[in-house]
DNA sequence: CGGATGCTTCGGGCCGACCCGAAACGATAC
DNA sequence: GTATCGTTTCGGGTCGGCCCGAAGCATCCG
């Protein structure tokens, strides 16, 4: 048996030490929604002083899992792409592994009925969304990911949330187990731009407090035409 | 905004401490393909003192990450399941994000075209056997998992790797991207049976110094019945 | 029943990481 | 220009983790 590269070894463990601090994990979980925001109100978040702020978000930023851009006096850090909010939530779905971390609080119910993670949608609604898509043939397996098919653009169209020249085989979508309901939603491009419409057209907005999400104005019938019952979810 | 909970900060930070030691990185690549070694070995492999593997092990067996059984004087460990395969291999490829990390030495080359991850197939050849099935019509997306069609079980019959009895139906597989190829190969119990099978009919065999495979001695006539060309993989 | 082997526990030394307050820096606001 | 705010850098204190050698238990072997 040959020892693991030497390399391979060290940067797995690199990546974890920049997780091993909960100053830096409570960063990153405060990222993962895809927002993005300025150092004192993380520091704040995580409940340390500035200057130690500053030192962790560096680290964050030197190993590739923030992004940073200055605004006025401002600094503004999100998280560096979706494979940096997949591996957060994989890791953070492999420490939930008691059930009774599962029951959790009656405070996390609109978290687990519908929220963001990145860009795209997840809770009972994110899988509602993909279950109702498979269940139509809108979906299509594809040999690195998974693709809204002819069928599947058709009836977005229908429902009103692509337009004419949108087509979705384009749109690489990946599927990714939920952290709270373990089953599929859709996550990936094809995935972002299907949560982007479900905002743009007023079927969801997103609450001021907290990643959950609130039905839109015109959501009930929306995703009524989407075989879904938000009252029910 | 509310700040994460304490504890879900905390339970990514006990993992990610887990990973942040080489050694102990060491050791979980080292049985990333599901063997189990003794502490001994795994001591050795990632160049520390017995003592200080031991205790390396004990806090991995605490974290849930490995598992131990004992067997005369050895005490052997492994991993504690799939999803710890495919945690490491999630940070792994997240590690690797430089293109000249991936161009490596030429001594990957057998591992990058077949290999075992924890216990199913990956590599080239992995990613072969996905596009094989998927462009049969043989897998479908389940609403929580990939599962075999009545075409794939079928099919799978045809070419000797299932017996009469199997139900391909029953078994749920995962797709999950490969770490060389960026690319879906098949995980989860449906990959396991599926490569114990290929083992079982002598078509692959395990060398003895690698995780990479070789060929069996009906190895190649039984991958051409699948469109697979070994040579040319 | 000794003697080897595999593994663990114990004790102690060492080094690095985390943390904060104070001060410097840059940009905005007045 | 001056005051203020957000952020970073610096210096120093503290704490925990990693490491090993030696000793203590088990287990197998002759």
């Amino acid at each position: 048996m040959t020892a693991p590269a030497p390399t391979s070894r060290h940067r797995l463990a690199e990546i974890g030490s920049l997780l091993a601090e909960p100053a830096r994990a409570g960063i990153l979980l405060a990222l993962i929604d895809g927002s993005a925001r300025p150092a004192g109100e993380l520091a704040a978040l995580a409940g340390i002083a500035p200057a130690t702020a500053s030192a962790h978000l560096q680290r964050l930023v030197g190993g590739g899992l923030l992004a940073v851009h200055a605004q006025g006096r401002h600094r503004y850090f999100r998280l560096a792409g979706e494979e940096v909010a997949h591996l957060v939530e994989t890791l953070a779905l492999a420490g939930a592994r008691t059930p009774s971390a599962r029951a959790s609080s009656a405070a996390d119910a609109p978290l687990r009925r519908a929220r963001t993670c990145y860009r795209h949608l997840a809770g009972r609604l994110g899988v509602a969304l993909f279950e109702c898509l498979r269940g139509r043939d809108a979906l299509e397996l594809g040999d690195d990911a998974i693709r809204l098919s002819a069928t599947g653009t058709r009836f977005l169209r229908d429902v009103g949330l692509f337009d004419v020249g949108d087509d979705g085989r384009l749109l690489a979508g990946r599927s990714c187990v939920d952290w709270t309901e373990r089953r599929f939603h859709l996550a990936g491009a094809l995935g972002n731009r299907l949560a982007q419409r479900l905002f743009e057209r007023g079927w969801l907005r997103a609450r001021r407090d907290s990643r959950a999400l609130a039905l839109g104005p015109s959501g009930d019938a929306g995703l009524r035409a989407l075989g879904i019952d938000w009252t029910r979810l």
